[in-house]
DNA sequence: GCTTGAGTATACGGTAACCATATACTTTAT
DNA sequence: ATAAAGTATATGGTTACCGTATACTCAAGC
């Protein structure tokens, strides 16, 4: 039999949370004596690890109590099964969280090899893209809806989204109606959605505004004046994701909200 | 731009969430307007969810807040290499958990087609098993000591326990000195231990003992009892395994502890 | 333009699962 | 026998929320 902080000691835990276990019940010391000592014997480290796991999933401790009370057999064995998928679906978000971290550094990466107040001219490669219906002329409140449900789409999906942004038409462009959006998008990168749209290969300006989306007008402006100087213009879509850089070290701005713009150009001829 | 409740609804999360980060400063609205409305935009879902995912590995709301404001680069790519290695070690927490939860349905399927009541004689295979040091004569302060440096020993290793348990010498069981254990050990799914002892093959009593292991020397007579009728003696050392029954349904006892008395026996000629 | 219903903000209280600390007592080791 | 180490209880505090009540605001329909 061991004493309180023994026993604590092997569970790996504080002794706080023995008393705390005792008080309500969920795990009592075998044995007490006259002064009120509790004595836990060893066996009952196997209690404490199966209350630690079901912790661990999850289920608070008087859900634990009342389970481990139950002395109905099936209803054991299916919440058990229950967990066991549970388990799973836990296991699946560690691993795009794992993802996500390492988008992240790659995009701190990138974003730190490059300058993000300089516009670029690149070739970029073919890309399938995922489009959500066609938003142009949405009121403001209906695009808020279905942006909404199109994330959580997404979300239910379980995909590993590699980025995700908005697609402005050449012609709204072209008229200066840099709000006036007509699908949301998003990469991943496996593709497990079946409807896709080809974002074409070819020579892009490269731009980044950062701050609010509200304001990107003052970004289009200055790209515009680029292409002019450098003998280009634009041919076709724009391309904006939205990026959230942890490290705001690069901006001049407190939040850390950038956006990447990219539309389509060809040379003047 | 939303209002909380649509971007609570993308979040997944309530209302009073967003409410109290903003509150503490770690997410707010980028935009409030004369009434105190709170409106949100859709690149602060990428914030959220980045915030989401510290707080799933374990940051503290403060902590997150404090590695957000971080401007130091460094710093924060070291503490995503960190916790990248962390969410490796849940992982493999969860799927010991996966484990855990498959061996006790096991178990209690197991103990449900057996009558727990019942005495029985069986062939058992060879089984490798990891032995602890000689604990025979050991003072009770000693092997108190001895078990929770074992058993932390075989935690930090991070193995899937099949079953573990005590063993005791044939001299102890023919002195009815039931107490007095030689050796912990424990049975492993895969042998990632090298020092292992072979429990040897041959027939076995078995019998389960219900409570305490105070008291083992009752099912332990009557064990010797069932030999006598039945025309086998002792000839070897005894196993005891210790289970921990989620249902408890079987057992008169209140507690959900069983042993799993095994000796090694022989015809008498 | 006015009403109405749905949504919002604030405030206050409460919760779970502990942790820290102070005080008084008990064990155990020497 | 005594000191050092450990234990129990009580109390207050913490984190990250959740629920509810009240007052206000917004957006839509008539």
């Amino acid at each position: 039999m061991m004493t309180t902080g023994e026993f604590a000691d092997l569970c790996e835990v504080k002794k706080q949370t023995l008393f705390h276990y005792d008080e309500i019940g969920l795990l009592e010391p075998e044995y007490k004596n006259e002064n009120g000592y509790r004595y836990y014997t060893i066996q009952q480290a196997e209690a404490y690890s199966v209350i630690d796991m079901l912790k661990e999933i999850g289920m608070s401790l008087a859900e634990i109590k009342d389970f481990l009370h139950s002395k109905n057999t099936k209803k054991i064995t299916d919440l058990l099964t229950e967990k066991e998928k549970l388990v799973d679906i836990k296991i699946r978000k560690m691993q795009r969280i794992q993802h996500l971290i390492k988008n992240q550094k790659r995009q701190m990466e990138e974003a730190s090899q490059l300058d993000l107040d300089q516009f670029t001219i690149e070739d970029m490669k073919v890309e399938q893209i995922v489009l959500s219906e066609n938003i142009l002329n949405y009121s403001h409140k209906d695009i808020t809806k279905m942006v909404i449900s199109f994330m959580k789409y997404v979300k239910q999906g379980e995909i590993n989204v590699e980025n995700w942004g908005a697609l402005i038409r050449h012609e709204q462009i072209e008229t200066g109606d840099y709000l006036n959006y007509s699908y949301f998008y998003l990469r991943e990168n496996q593709l497990h959605l079946t409807k896709t749209f080809e974002k074409k290969a070819g020579k892009y300006v490269i731009g980044y505004h950062k701050g609010s989306y509200m304001h990107t007008y003052q970004t289009y402006e200055q790209i515009k004046d680029y292409l002019n100087e450098t003998g280009y213009r634009i041919c076709g879509d724009s391309f904006e994701e939205y990026l959230y850089l942890m490290d705001g070290s690069s901006l001049n701005v407190s939040a850390n909200y950038v956006i990447k713009i990219m539309i389509e150009v060809e040379e003047n001829n």
